[in-house]
DNA sequence: GTGTTTGCAAAGTGTTTGCAATTTA
DNA sequence: TAAATTGCAAACACTTTGCAAACAC
């Protein structure tokens, strides 16, 4: 977990002013728990709290928070976005139907025998996706 | 690998008139063993060999072929959908920096301890992803 | 002939951008 | 007051859709 109180000095460090809109938007993101958000939810999730931000600004301050490691984007769906709150590695399960994302537990899934990259390139990241079927088998 | 023989009978079992565009697509698909594209690319290829197809129809194909298992969707970015003809289970490597994709050959990679699924829900794969940034570290 | 498929252009969706007005330091 | 940020609306990229013409059986 990342306590919301943390936030303010990571935005001055990442050179961005803690504006009402950015405070307000980390307050629902880091308040809560691990969480996972489009843009569009977490926009909702504003009007209903009656802070008014628009659609624009939530994409940018997502972005931002990407950039400042406060965040982390998980690309599960080609058409949509997803963000995590907890930006330690680790997998997810994705419920198709839903499109809910889910962390995977600790250490509940482990890669075993990473291949060496290809020469001349880094890894950057191994994401783990489990794709989920509502109803059982 | 899928030879372009076997092509028209996994077409006509899916219920798919084995037009014109629909066996020169699954040609340029399947004759050069294992691909992955995105429809602008498909496209591309086919306007390059002459083959008159529509942008849309190219994206009809790319659905009747996963639907009838003869390809498989790759989720690897957000703004763009990848198709893979090789449909067997296994795993990538996605370069960011230029779009590509690239199959992890056999067994270099294992998930161990695949966590049991949310009571309820089925798993449909387990896909991982390496992302690779391009030059050394 | 009948139902399927195609191609086009228009519509749709999620995301980004340009720019004037506003806010922060 | 100078620089950063916001909000709006327009622009964007990719994908899907509606429908008449063309095609497969």
């Amino acid at each position: 977990m990342r306590p919301y109180s943390q936030v303010l000095e990571r935005l001055r460090a990442s050179g961005l002013r803690p504006t009402r809109q950015r405070l307000a938007l980390a307050k629902l993101l880091f308040d809560k728990g691990d969480r996972h958000v489009t843009a569009e939810i977490l926009h909702a999730e504003a009007m209903s709290a009656n802070i008014r931000v628009s659609l624009a600004t939530v994409y940018n301050t997502l972005h931002q928070f990407t950039a400042a490691k406060l965040l982390r984007e998980i690309v599960v769906d080609s058409s949509r976005s997803y963000f995590d709150t907890n930006t330690d590695p680790h997998h997810h399960f994705y419920f198709e139907d839903s499109g809910r994302l889910a962390d995977i537990p600790g250490d509940q899934v482990v890669v075993a025998e990473v291949p060496s990259p290809p020469a001349g390139t880094t890894i950057e990241s191994v994401e783990v996706v489990i794709r989920l079927a509502e109803e059982a088998a």
